[in-house]
DNA sequence: ATTAGCACTCCGAACAAAAGAGTGCTAATT
DNA sequence: AATTAGCACTCTTTTGTTCGGAGTGCTAAT
């Protein structure tokens, strides 16, 4: 499908790819002759080099200065990324580590992706990132009221995604656990499968005069659900083996890395920019490709993982324009496969809605 | 309390203090003649360095090399920190962001501990951690039960701390809202109180005898209540800002935040001394006088946050081992104060039991 | 006990030279 | 017309050398 004619000749692209394979591998420019050593073909390093100018004239390469060798260009990681990525096998080793971690971590859907965020980084040597998005169509699918003391309880709230939270409501005002009892069925009958925004004020009213004389300790509850579901909306993110990328000489340069971190720190920009992708394939993005201008010298690799057609978490790798994509990609849609299994096994309440087959079609970050 | 003989003459301490300071400022070595200029002393630089000389050979300085300055040696920082740091004033500004972002996050102890660390890295310009120990005495005060469908139920706890944790349970068993009802009165009957190794086979089996016919339920409930249990001794730690640690020239070397990265990847050795730390006052380790070799440039600091007698959380520091302590150490005793406050405003249930005052008595990482 | 003075040590910046790697171009070859 | 060998050229990196500055330790004088 897509090796189909993209204005290269087959000797470019063999040459293209092996400039990106050695550049990922060694991190330095690639000379002509170092190509033809480690390549077959059948022609001399100065025919090389006029295909290198070629190439760089077409945008795929670049020159760091007049007498070095070629390194790749955005676009060159991109084409390389788009149809010349091998597909990395992953060792059996590496398979069972990925069944034992996650069968282990039987847990919710948090601690999956962060274990999940965790072995990736492990398997593929670059920083690891889980991801929840920001999802304002969630909602609430059970309530629950807990007395605590009089004016003490807790709101439990089971999503729609199947994580549980809970807030403390401490309103100044008297409860019993009867009244709470009676408050709680009236929100599961009115309140599940509504978003935040979906909350009106004549909903709240019928409950408020379900609730009769002890319509008082509605507001203050109501006003609970509203910022636990923003809260929701929050998105979160953790960021795993920061040290790995220490190894790479891209970030022995202290700015480098120092715009990195700052990016790592401040969640927004990824979180924005994994919460806006629509595409639940593998997404790579690579340096400035997207608005996260501080990435300069980055990609971003990232895997949604989907459930009931929603996006509800995302795993993901952080690591050098050069990283070792065969096997990150390869990594990701291992690890995402099994998420998959293991969130259709917890939840057959909503009624399967399995990942389908993914092929290669890596979505464009843009 | 501290001003007493230490083996120090005054002019030593000053000269220390002095070397200290200028240390913390500017990173490098110090020498004779600096000091006579930025302190008002009544001698000359030759007495500084005779002065200087023995306080090597006492301990509290090292040289780089043959004829560099000095720079304080740990027993020096320990000395500093112990006896002779100034109390740093917060400015109205510093207390009013605290009091504005705290408020802002009357959420649980978790959200409260990460904002506070925030806070703190913000604030002092070092990196921030949140912890939650390791507590092995952690008991439920509150159980309850969600029925979501015919096998599949939420286990909710609240814990001694107030935490609210939940897990999924799917047995594979049958049950119905009223079975759970029962079980949970059971649980809040018979497990109150307890923590995991107190939870034993009479009171399950009176729990089951409780049950009745129902009592195939209780065994995968209570292996429930115990991963949950032990999911809370885990601890847990997160860390805020570690992009500030960059600008501090000790971490240009790439071998020394390698290895300060890593630790606070691995998060256990941290977990495991800030756990075992009985002090509530504010602790200081630095550099290798904690088993956490790894940190031997560095230092910590943290204050843990005590409820009920019980330390529930803990916000620190980290940073290099010439931070500058007096500010360092304000702002932890500044937050410290004010989530006390907050968690003593928010649980009043169980009679509140305040922090007290907290001295100059800094611990002792040993 | 303190101080002035001085020789000595060591580090780091600045500069120069050499080595290396790789290209672009030209002219010859297939 | 495409390919290739050869060579001059460019730019970076490494290495060596020098030199000034900062700071000490010691000695002799106060």
């Amino acid at each position: 499908m897509s090796s189909a004619n993209h204005g290269l000749s087959e000797r470019k692209k063999q040459i293209l790819k092996a400039i990106v394979d050695a550049h990922i591998e060694g991190g330095g420019p690639v000379g002509s002759k170092y190509i033809l050593q480690n390549q077959q073909l059948t022609c001399s390093s100065a025919t090389i080099r006029n295909e290198m100018a070629e190439l760089e004239e077409m945008g795929y390469l670049e020159q760091p200065h007049a007498s070095a060798g070629r390194v790749p260009s955005e676009l060159g990681y991109r084409f390389y990324v788009d149809s010349l990525v091998e597909h990395y096998a992953m060792t059996t080793a590496e398979i069972a580590q990925i069944n034992n971690l996650l069968k282990a971590k039987m847990g919710e859907l948090d601690q999956i992706l962060l274990a999940a965020s965790n072995l990736a980084s492990n398997l593929t040597n670059y920083t690891g990132i889980a991801i929840k998005p920001r999802i304002s169509t969630v909602s609430i699918s059970k309530f629950e009221l807990i007395y605590l003391e009089e004016d003490h309880y807790i709101l439990v709230a089971v999503t729609s995604t199947g994580a549980v939270k809970s807030k403390h409501v401490r309103g100044g005002i008297s409860v019993t656990p009867a009244m709470l009892y009676r408050l709680s069925a009236s929100f599961n009958q009115n309140l599940v499968g509504l978003s935040a925004d979906q909350i009106t004020l004549p909903i709240i009213m019928r409950i408020e005069s379900e609730m009769g004389e002890d319509a008082g300790i509605v507001g203050v509850t109501i006003k609970t659900v509203y910022g636990l579901l923003s809260e929701l909306d929050q998105g979160e993110m953790r960021v795993s083996g920061i040290n790995r990328l220490l190894q790479y000489p891209e970030y022995s340069d202290v700015g480098q890395l120092q715009e990195l971190l700052g990016t790592l720190e401040k969640k927004e920009d990824i979180l924005d920019l994994v919460s806006r992708t629509e595409s639940d394939g593998i997404n790579v993005v690579i340096g400035s490709e997207s608005e996260v201008k501080v990435m300069n010298n980055s990609a971003l690799v990232f895997k949604p993982i989907v459930q009931d057609g929603k996006t509800v978490g995302a795993i993901g790798i952080i690591g050098p324009r050069r990283m070792d994509y065969a096997k990150v990609l390869a990594t990701l849609e291992g690890l995402s496969g099994n998420i998959a299994n293991m969130i259709q096994a917890n939840n057959q309440l909503n009624g399967g809605n399995p990942d389908g087959g993914n092929e290669n079609n890596y979505g464009i970050g843009k």
